[in-house]
RNA sequence: GGGUGCUUAGCUCAGUUGGUUAGAGCAUCUGCCUUACAAGCAGAGGGUCAUAGGUUCGAGUCCUAUAGCGCCCACCA
């Protein structure tokens, strides 16, 4: 038998490795329609958090209603090598150790990174069977195995060829601590203090200067002109006249430009084609000079002069002084501004021109438009609202740097020799060709991710039968990087969306709504929440605590009464363990109903009907509150409490079993742990195991009138009230107004059949609700009963009133639904029923 | 600057296509150890649904504007 409280740690012990050895998780079953969910990939590089807690326990939750629906279910699981992310870790654990990563031969360099792979996937997979995730590891995959690195390559030179991979000199974001080129989704703007520099740029044969301000005194060095509004009346009788670059020398053009803003500053900007993007641009409609002036890591390179050597903001404070010595300084204005910061590293990005790959996103970000007008084909978000966010995205998108200088991804298969440039699938034959050295963006392959893990380019069985996917969930945070790309990329290869239905969730927060993050040290570790309450109480919590795309604040109380929730349950399933266990398979029976049993079932089959509507809109939470409600409210409190007067019918004790079944099974996919341990102790049962039985459906054989049993109940608990509120002790006589049956009343009240009425009992009350009333005679001491009387009855007037008035508006009843105004004069009538008795 | 979300009970959140007396959990108060559960049971109190207009017989829900908080994107010499 069951023990009196729910031991989270007894119960989960175990159950996965049971249900992993019996193969519920796998995928393949063609008598039936496929489904199919590819996790979102994990990154190696360390622990998994609230975050993926969250995103994995909705797909399971999903996974598990349609495999308990008749799908045949693929829940693909995975990890991403994640590039940049775990390069850093890696070289950090290195320096750690002594060992300066980069004088590390590549190959050496790639086996501790492959080593780390390892350590960190298996830290990956003990955190998904805690959590009791139904994934199918027959079909793993891992962003840099064989097949996905072919799917790469293949991705890679078919772009090529089709004009929409280019290689090129541009201004990209440069990470100078990491080393590498990055995109520009890898960029997060921050507020920073910053100064604007206004600086004297003299005019040639001329003691008069321009104003020059900007926030890079440093790149001054790469300086090839200087810009003014081609209309601005101030300067523009100076343009094709030179300026002396300050502390360089250099004659450099004023040139007009529209790029200048006339409103911005003093209108004057300088020129920096290297360093700065909309320089480049300037400096290709004036064919100027670009001119590099620092090394990859952000030092001042050769042609920095004296500066040459330091760092770029060793190198601007230095500046600054000699400019002011110089007095070539008019003002340094402190400003508060927008600098764009590494994703990984954190370091300020700097623009620096630079020869990279890039894939050209116009054409692919057209048709990803296009689909999405296809309401057939489209990516459907939900909520709706975040298409708009792809959608924006591939209107304003610009081409995509793809090359990255680290060692960690996918190789570029491209090779050089001399001026010649190779793309293909292998190494040319010849000798003489070098492959680039570069890798891929780690968002290249996490792209292809929906269909390259189910065997493209080969169009295998998998392929045909699990793509598209059909539903994707992930973090409205991940859009930009992952959800637009697989979208794009999916178009362009596979002719499809690579899944119907995008599903999106939000942030985890604290408490206080911050972020969660290691440097404020505010994180949860899922495994401890899984520790403290189990993998069932936090999955139920995650998943319905609120509605979809909002984010969540974590907060442990809650996760406490999602414990006291599966606790209830296991004290309800103990009670009716206790009370069917002599129930044979041959006595269970629902033929021979009594008319709790009836109202219970019906309950039961509407809460069926509607957590599968939920269900099937993704509305956890709305699903959650069904059963939240039918099992402690309507389960629990009242016809648990019924059956106490009637357990040794067959029918009762048959109306217990399929109600817990019923239970159980919609409740498995959200706490599949606890759901199995109470199944197995069922007397008997038709199925082998609970996650792989069918999900109850809508029975009409199940539907009855029942709203007797609802009106008991609300006459019970006014009963209760009166008694509370009144001061009613345990001595008190009572009649029974009407021929009624009253049993069920008198049971749950704890009411004897007849109760003698004392002289002493001073006072009396008429209770009614509907077609039940009891007088309750009772000893009273201090008020007069007649108050109470006289409050109700005003009460009911006020609310008489409002009725009559609402149905003498012609409008109301002429357009209003008939249904809603024949409730309202049927609770009119009821209340002046009532009215009428307590005014006798 | 463009977009978007939120504002509902002390706290955290629900609230389907508008339906008239707005729900839940936690917290609070009252009474109960009633043999499934005191991590429980039976009750109660608590909301002018951010503000101002509008549409409608009827608005938490739809429209317009405003405010506060947040996020995304763009710009930022």
């Amino acid at each position: 038998m069951l023990e009196t409280k729910y031991n989270h740690k007894s119960v989960e012990e175990n159950k996965y490795e049971k249900w992993m050895k019996r193969g519920y998780f796998k995928s393949g079953d063609t008598n039936k329609l496929p489904f199919c969910i590819v996790i979102p990939p994990p990154n190696v590089t360390g622990k998994l958090h609230l975050g993926h807690a969250w995103d994995t326990s909705i797909q399971d939750v999903i996974i598990r209603y349609k495999r308990m629906s008749g799908y045949d279910t693929l829940w693909l699981p995975g990890m991403d090598h994640a590039g940049i992310a775990t390069q850093a870790k890696v070289d950090k654990k290195l320096k750690s150790e002594g060992i300066d990563p980069r004088s590390m031969d590549r190959e050496e360099w790639l086996k501790c990174a492959w080593s780390w792979k390892e350590e960190y996937a298996k830290n990956i997979h003990n955190q998904w069977a805690k959590m009791g995730l139904s994934l199918d590891y027959d079909k793993e995959r891992f962003t840099l195995d064989e097949g996905l690195s072919k799917a790469v390559r293949e991705v890679f030179v078919k772009l090529y060829n089709e004009g929409l991979i280019y290689r090129g000199e541009r201004i990209i974001n440069w990470d100078p601590e990491a080393m590498t080129a990055l995109s520009n989704e890898e960029v997060i703007y921050k507020d920073v203090k910053g100064a604007f520099y206004h600086i004297k740029y003299f005019i040639e044969d001329s003691t008069d200067y321009l104003e020059v301000a900007t926030t890079r005194p440093e790149t001054l060095f790469g300086d090839t002109a200087v810009a003014v509004n081609p209309k601005d009346e101030r300067y523009k009788h100076l343009i094709g006249k030179n300026v002396i670059l300050p502390i360089v020398g250099k004659k450099i053009p004023i040139i007009g430009d529209e790029h200048a803003d006339m409103e911005f500053g003093t209108g004057i900007v300088k020129i920096t084609p290297a360093h700065d993007p909309n320089d480049f641009e300037v400096g290709n409609r004036h064919d100027l000079e670009r001119v590099v002036i620092m090394h990859p890591n952000g030092v001042m390179n050769e042609l920095c002069g004296k500066y040459s050597g330091m760092d770029r903001f060793a190198c601007r404070e230095a500046l600054i002084e000699d400019l002011k010595e110089k007095d070539l300084l008019i003002e340094i204005e402190e400003i508060t501004h927008n600098v764009g910061h590494s994703e990984r590293t954190d370091v300020m990005v700097e623009p620096y021109l630079s020869r990279q790959w890039f894939v050209k996103m116009r054409p692919l970000a057209d048709r990803v438009l296009e689909n999405q007008k296809d309401k057939d084909n489209k990516v459907n978000f939900v909520p709706k609202r975040f298409e708009k966010i792809m959608n924006h995205w591939m209107e304003i998108t610009y081409d995509w740097c793809i090359s990255r200088q680290l060692w960690w991804g996918h190789r570029i298969p491209a090779w050089y020799k001399d001026d010649e440039v190779y793309v293909g699938m292998e190494a040319p034959k010849e000798e003489g060709w070098v492959q680039d050295e570069d890798v891929l963006d780690t968002w290249f392959s996490s792209a292809l991710w929906p269909f390259s893990t189910l065997g493209w380019p080969e169009n295998t069985g998998d392929l045909k039968r699990y793509y598209p996917n059909d539903v994707l969930v992930t973090g409205y945070d991940i859009i930009p990087f992952w959800v637009n790309r697989m979208t794009f990329q999916g178009l362009h290869f596979t002719d499809k969306r690579p899944f119907k239905d995008c599903l999106i969730h939000g942030l985890i927060r604290d408490k206080q709504g911050r972020k969660m993050s290691k440097s404020l040290g505010n994180g949860v570790d899922p495994m401890d929440v899984i520790e403290n309450y189990g993998a069932d109480a936090l999955r139920y919590y995650l998943t319905t605590e609120v509605s979809a795309g909002m984010d969540l604040k974590y907060d442990e109380d809650k996760v406490k009464s999602t414990w006291n929730f599966i606790n209830k349950l296991w004290n309800a399933s103990r009670f009716v363990l206790i009370n069917i266990e002599d129930l044979k398979e041959d006595d269970y029976s629902l033929s021979d109903l009594k008319q709790e049993d009836k109202w219970i079932l019906s309950k039961m089959n509407e809460t069926v009907k509607n957590v599968r509507k939920c269900l099937d809109k993704y509305e956890f939470n709305n699903a959650g509150s069904y059963l939240y409600n039918f099992i402690w409210s309507d389960f629990c409190d009242n016809y648990i409490e019924m059956s106490k007067f009637t357990s040794s019918e067959l029918s009762t004790k048959s109306t217990l079993y399929k109600v817990l079944l019923n239970i159980l099974k919609m409740i498995s996919p959200f706490m599949p742990y606890v759901s199995d341990e109470i199944y197995e102790m069922l007397p008997f049962k038709k199925e082998e195991a609970l996650m792989i039985s069918e999900y109850p459906e809508y029975d009409e054989k199940l539907k009855f009138d029942s709203k007797v049993v609802d009106d008991m109940i609300e006459f019970i608990k006014i009963f209760r009230t009166f008694k509370l509120e009144n001061g009613v002790g345990k001595e008190f006589g009572v009649k029974y107004n009407t021929d009624k049956d009253y049993s069920l009343i008198k049971n749950m009240l704890k009411l004897q059949d007849k109760i003698e009425i004392k002289d002493s009992y001073n006072a009396s009350y008429e209770v009614i609700y509907k077609d039940y009333s009891i007088s309750v005679h009772y000893e009273k001491n201090e008020k007069d009963e007649s108050a109470l009387i006289l409050k109700r009855i005003e009460e009911l007037e006020a609310s008489i009133k409002r009725r009559k008035t609402l149905l003498e508006n012609s409008g109301y009843t002429s357009k209003a639904p008939a249904n809603i105004v024949n409730a309202e004069r049927e609770k009119l009538a009821l209340e002046e029923e009532e009215l009428s008795k307590l005014k006798k």
